[in-house]
DNA sequence: AACCGGAATTATGCATACAATTTTTTAGCA
DNA sequence: TGCTAAAAAATTGTATGCATAATTCCGGTT
């Protein structure tokens, strides 16, 4: 029987779960930005060999999660200010298409999701309860991409973002800078309702470049404990 | 001394030229798509053992070159309609974004070298010259990109061009295509030289939405000889 | 006392060996 | 003859061991 086609992924491979296994250790803190992983260390941690962990490490290495030194081990990658230069125009141009996108495949009751939780975040905001805010706004951004239904652009975003996620801009926001975002997020919400995409497109991509400018600012801030760190 | 920092990447790693040397057969058709690829095969044919052979092929499986079937090995990557269908939205995207970028960035050296390449297109156009015309019109992509100067894209987009640039739309490009292309060429070079980045992004995009059909014809006519290699 | 050089230690890179799963072959049966 | 099932072969997954490069530590020298 004929099943070159059938068969496009099988079991859950103990293999990613390493990989996912390290990447969580990265992303939670238990291993710090600029800190070397040494093989020994992590093959106890995960009561595994060092074959596949050596497999994960590489893996981890080409996502741009770790940098990996010949000969020297690997250490978990530190995002410098001109990294964070570089992907939020590639970010933002992803996060463009995803409302482009959204616009043309979004139904009604996508819609109406979206609008739910834009409000529920609205509330969050006037209650300044940061945390539930930046969750749904998380949410909100997810959605977005999942009903621009493109899977390939799903995993390349989540890529960056999770690389960035680690700097904690959250709790750094200014206030003034909340109130922007907020309002961003209307018009966000009204070019969805428009289903006009370009007009979306372009908010996503100036929402983000915000971010960015936030992001930076807590990598000077955070950056010496970084530094200490290594 | 602290050389933290000082150190972002080292030599010429062994494993890397492995992973090259895969993924340079794929892509010169040595492995075709739907091709079981046998780790003993690779490590004669390669000179290598398992252990580096199986952590290169950890990092193509993670590209998407290779799929990664577990406990039954890897095969190449089979592109289908699908899967192109999803990439092409992604790099348009990101092509939009070299042109903004290059748009903002281009010296006028930049601008002139890409005029240069583009006259030198066109008369391969006049005289139906396809595999130059098709060289350079790489160059000129290329060289956009460069001149975006943002390293993360280029990586991303070769990533997505190199896993289409197995299906040769090339030569089964109709004249009447072609002759559009070249036009959608003459309106690239245009918007550079006026630097009007919003119309760069918009033409690159749809040029390249453009080649997206052309791929998908060659799948759908090439596919039938894969099927019978898988 | 500080600096330089070399040996010992440690960690990484690769190859080999063993265990487990899948695929193929073959024997048995309806 | 065709199908099922079991055993053999082959292939992948993991562990271990050896070779090599890097780091550390120690002794000598200026």
């Amino acid at each position: 029987m004929d099943e070159t086609l059938a068969t496009p992924i099988a079991r859950p491979s103990l293999h990613d779960t390493i990989v996912n296994r390290i990447r969580s250790m990265i992303y939670d803190g238990d291993l710090k930005p600029g800190e070397k992983v040494p093989e020994k260390m992590l093959c106890e941690t995960l009561g595994i060999s060092r074959t596949p962990l050596r497999e994960a490490l590489k893996v981890l290495a080409s996502e741009g999660t770790l940098e990996l030194l010949p000969n020297r081990g690997a250490r978990v990658a530190r995002l410098t200010a001109e990294d964070v230069d570089e992907m939020f125009p590639v970010m933002g141009a992803l996060e463009g298409l995803s409302g482009e996108l959204a616009c043309a495949k979004a139904t009604d009751a996508d819609i109406a999701e979206l609008r739910a939780l834009h409000y529920q975040m609205a509330l969050h905001h006037t209650r300044a309860e940061r945390a539930e805010y930046f969750a749904i706004n998380q949410k909100i951004h997810e959605k977005i991409m999942a009903v621009a239904g493109n899977d390939l652009l799903v995993t390349m975003y989540e890529g960056l973002a999770g690389r960035i996620r680690r700097a904690r801009y959250i709790s750094s926001i200014t206030s003034g800078r909340w109130d922007e975002a907020m309002a961003e997020h209307e018009e966000i919400l009204a070019a969805l309702e428009a289903r006009d995409a370009p007009r979306l497109a372009a908010i996503l991509k100036g929402h983000l470049r915000n971010k960015c400018e936030a992001v930076k600012e807590v990598l000077r801030t955070d950056g010496k404990s970084d530094e200490a760190a290594a």
